[in-house]
Order: structure tokens, then C-alpha cells, then sequence
DNA sequence: GAGATATGCTTGAGTAGTCAAGGATAAGAC
DNA sequence: GTCTTATCCTTGACTACTCAAGCATATCTC
């Protein structure tokens, strides 16, 4: 059998621990009641001007698609963690916005994603953590 | 707000760059037809004895449950490109083998997926790839 | 300012898994 | 040998998305 290249080995095995590290999180996070994505759609827009992003912003900052956005926020929008607000200036958009209850539940999930990230990456230096991160960016 | 930690900040930054690669992936093999899940399945499958595993350690070596890898296999087997083998030691296991077909077919889509991986990790040197590598093995 | 094209979002239908329960077999305790 | 407990796998019901199509609105060309 071909040998088999470093780059070829790393996804492959980068493809396992991710998958894990993911379903860890979201154990994490169902103490809270919610799931990675949507942690992270209330991460991007906590740290927003005014709680508040376009739509097509939020599915390209999370990963997923514009109609993945759609469907995760209808229940968030039922549970009033987020609003929905026009833009004047375009109707076709349409703002999501974190509520003040969002913006709580938010920083309540924090505290015990806080402890798991640094939990998990205790072995890591910030230097390496930095590193890594640089790399990543350049993919 | 509060300051936000760099393992924080580096979980979701790479939650998002791994969704996107992960999706480029699969554009990638999906000129042979098959899903990243696949080729992670038949990798494993080609790397082992007789070319032949446990359902449990394929679906521990891939990050998905059993149940899953039931799921996967049956259009699999359907299309001859692995079989059901049994266990004559245990008969509450079953084996999964590639057959000639899926090696043939791995090794295909093989080509596709070293080139990817080459052109997209073009950045990091073979050191940086080991030492990544090495730091994820430890969380 | 009318027509063509692009953008933002939602929807129906489909896919790739998950989980909890259950059936079959194996192993350990006595 | 029988009872309990553990392991391996599959199944029904569900979740979290994806894609392609479509509607509404905006922008660009002339």
C-alpha cells in the first residue's frame, strides 16, 4: 500500500477528535438546555454591535447555511432568546438579535464552557493555543 | 463583557474553519461518489488485517456510534463494498471486510483526497503538521 | 423607468447521523 | 447448570442540518 503523507494522516485523524470534541461540548452545554450551534449564534451575537447580525453573517461565521440559520433559529426565536428586527434601509434582510434573557443564558452557558475549554486544553500552552490558531487561519 | 479566554476563543474559531473544511471535503470525494464518512470508513478498513474490522472499533476509530455505523454499512454492503463477516470466536459480532471493490474504490478516491489534503495544508511544514498532530492527541 | 440580474431569506424534501430500547449471545458468580 | 450482568448489534423515532426551488426586494443597464 502508497505511503501515506503527513497532510493525508492529519485530516484524517484531525476528523476523528473533532467529531469527539464536538459531542463533548454539546454534553457540556445541555446542562444549559443547548447545543454547540447554538451557543455559538449566541457567542457571535453577544459580541456584536447592539446584540444584532445579518443573517447570511451568522450562517457564514458559524459554518452552516443560510437555511441551517433559518431552521435553528425558529425555536430560539419562540423561546425569546433572540428577535427578529427589519432593516430599514433593505427588506429583504431581516436582524437577529440577542434578547436580554439570550444575552443571560449566554453568559450562564459561558461559565461552564469557560471550565471545559480550559479543562480540555490544559495541556496546551497560550503560546501553543496561538500557534495552532495562526495555522488554522491560514486553511 | 468579559474577557474572553484563548482556549475559548480558539474551540469556536476552529469549530467553524473544521465545519467548512469538513464540507470542502466532501465536495472533494464526491466526484467518486462517496461521503467523507466513507472514505474514513474504508481508510480504516484498508489499513487493517485482512482488511477487516470490528463494527465497535470502525466506529470508535471514526468518532460515531454504533448505531451509525449500521446505518453507514447498509448501502455499503448493498453496493459490494464491504461484507458481512462473522465471527465463528463470538457470533455477536460482525465483521466488516472491504471487499476487492472497496479497495479498488479507496484507492481511487485515495488520489483525490491526497491532492486535497497537499494543496490545502500548503502552508504548515511537515513539522508544524507533527506537531499539531501531537497536541491533539492530548486532549 | 423597465427589464434583467443579484441578494436575502424561507420552504419541501432528503440525508446523516443520534438516542433509548431490545434481542441475541457471552462471561462471571455461585 | 442457572442467574445476573455485560457486550454487540439493530431498530423506531427523532434532530440537525443540506440542497434546490421560489418569493420578495434591491440594484444595475440602457
Amino acid at each position: 500500500m502508497n505511503k501515506i503523507s503527513p497532510q493525508i494522516k492529519f485530516l484524517i485523524e484531525h476528523a476523528a477528535i473533532t467529531t469527539k470534541l464536538h459531542k463533548q461540548i454539546d454534553i457540556c452545554l445541555s446542562y444549559q438546555g443547548i447545543s454547540f450551534t447554538e451557543f455559538l449564534i449566541m457567542h457571535h451575537l453577544y459580541g456584536s454591535p447592539q446584540h444584532m447580525m445579518r443573517r447570511t453573517d451568522l450562517a457564514d461565521s458559524i459554518g452552516i447555511t443560510a437555511s441551517g440559520v433559518t431552521r435553528l433559529l425558529a425555536p430560539m426565536e419562540k423561546n425569546r432568546i433572540v428577535d427578529k428586527e427589519r432593516n430599514p434601509r433593505d427588506a429583504r434582510q431581516s436582524l437577529v438579535k440577542l434578547t436580554q434573557t439570550g444575552q443571560q443564558l449566554y453568559r450562564d452557558s459561558m461559565v461552564g464552557f469557560a471550565d471545559f475549554s480550559k479543562n480540555k486544553l490544559k495541556s496546551w500552552t497560550v503560546k501553543e493555543i496561538e500557534t495552532v490558531a495562526q495555522l488554522f487561519q491560514e486553511i
